[in-house]
DNA sequence: CGGTTTTGACCAGCGC
DNA sequence: GCGCTGGTCAAAACCG
């Protein structure tokens, strides 16, 4: 069920993997099993989804913000490591107890607040932890840890954990190169090439979430990112969405979003830097933040050469957010 | 007012 | 050198 566990068979080519473990049909199947968590973690909850998100139709808005209702995947690890036991110190450690596949992270399993999401996060320690999303990055990811136990992280109950995380920390920290294999994305690779400390992560674009239209509120992260540009990717229906921190000033924090051109319904965000300063205790701003959909005249971008004006995240500074940080504080 | 998003333009790396 | 491509900048519009 874990993907680790379909990693095992990996023998080089990924996109026989999407296409073995991601297909969409698993992710219409995603649906009740959110709605069953958003019963499990009704709206008290900060970190859940709301329901009226699960109720917008997916398949109409293929591409209608997907990442708003993000929790970051690496911020969901790096509060394991405040909330939890804080036994570990950085994104996701390997467990001193994982020692083969589909280990738990350790200290998640100390998380058993019924209101805590990370309480269902699993984390897959295998020994081919590419995950069914993007097959070039994934394969860069491969490339690049040279064998590195990144695990997965996901909510267990989420279309059998199409989420992973991919730790190039630990490559550049093993003086491994993050390589794209895919002559796709030989651009890529000069990209990622020159910078260090990268993470791709590759979640489940969750079913327009954020559900602007009904003006209701999800919380997406929380760090503050700032949308500084969008481009469409050669190969990929998809555009790439450009985010700095705006958390705080000179804070060289960023990260890439864009859909798995194999896997729509997957995002892979890459993040670039680390930030630079504490946790925000709340962001730097609301106005703008809570930007709801677009009312210009041309809000259906149909003249935009960059995809659709929905593709962006909001940055949504929310009650839940709030409550979130204020837990945190107390820990 | 101070933040955001949008988006056209610009820049730089790479392959040919 | 040129073209392609990805990444970034910055002005304008927008929001609360």
């Amino acid at each position: 069920m874990f993907f680790g566990l379909e990693m095992e068979n990996y023998q080089g080519d990924l996109n026989d993997i999407v296409r073995a473990s991601a297909e969409p049909a698993h992710f219409s199947d995603m649906v009740p099993q959110l709605s069953s968590w958003q019963q499990e973690f009704p709206s008290s909850d900060p970190l859940s989804f709301s329901s009226s998100a699960m109720e917008d139709d997916y398949s109409t808005n293929t591409f209608g913000d997907p990442f708003s209702a993000i929790r970051d995947p690496l911020l969901l690890l790096q509060e394991l490591n405040v909330v939890g036991t804080g036994s570990s110190s950085t994104y996701f450690n390997n467990s001193p107890n994982s020692t083969n596949d589909h280990h738990h992270m350790g200290g998640f399993d100390d998380m058993t607040s019924p209101c805590n999401i990370f309480s269902r996060i699993q984390i897959s320690h295998s020994s081919n932890p590419l995950p069914p999303c993007d097959p070039p990055r994934m394969a860069a990811a491969s490339t690049g840890l040279g064998g590195h136990k990144a695990p997965a992280v996901f909510p267990s109950d989420m279309v059998n954990a199409k989420s992973c995380l991919i730790d190039n920390t630990a490559a550049a920290a093993a003086s491994v190169p993050l390589q794209i294999s895919s002559p796709r994305n030989l651009g890529i690779k000069r990209r990622l090439g020159k910078s260090q400390g990268k993470k791709v992560v590759c979640i489940p674009a969750p079913a327009a979430a954020n559900s602007r239209s009904s003006g209701e509120v999800v919380p997406s992260d929380l760090w503050a990112w700032r949308k500084y540009g969008q481009k469409p990717i050669k190969g990929s229906p998809y555009p790439r969405g450009y985010y700095r921190c705006s958390s705080s000033k000179g804070c060289s924090a960023r990260k890439q979003v864009e859909r798995s051109r194999t896997d729509p319904n997957m995002l892979v965000i890459t993040y670039t830097s680390e930030h630079n300063h504490p946790w925000p205790t709340q962001r730097n701003a609301l106005a703008g933040s809570t930007r709801s959909q677009p009312s210009k005249p041309n809000a259906n971008n149909t003249g935009s050469k960059m995809g659709s004006p929905s593709d962006s995240e909001p940055q949504k500074t929310t009650k839940e957010t709030i409550k979130v940080l204020t837990l945190m504080e107390d820990n």
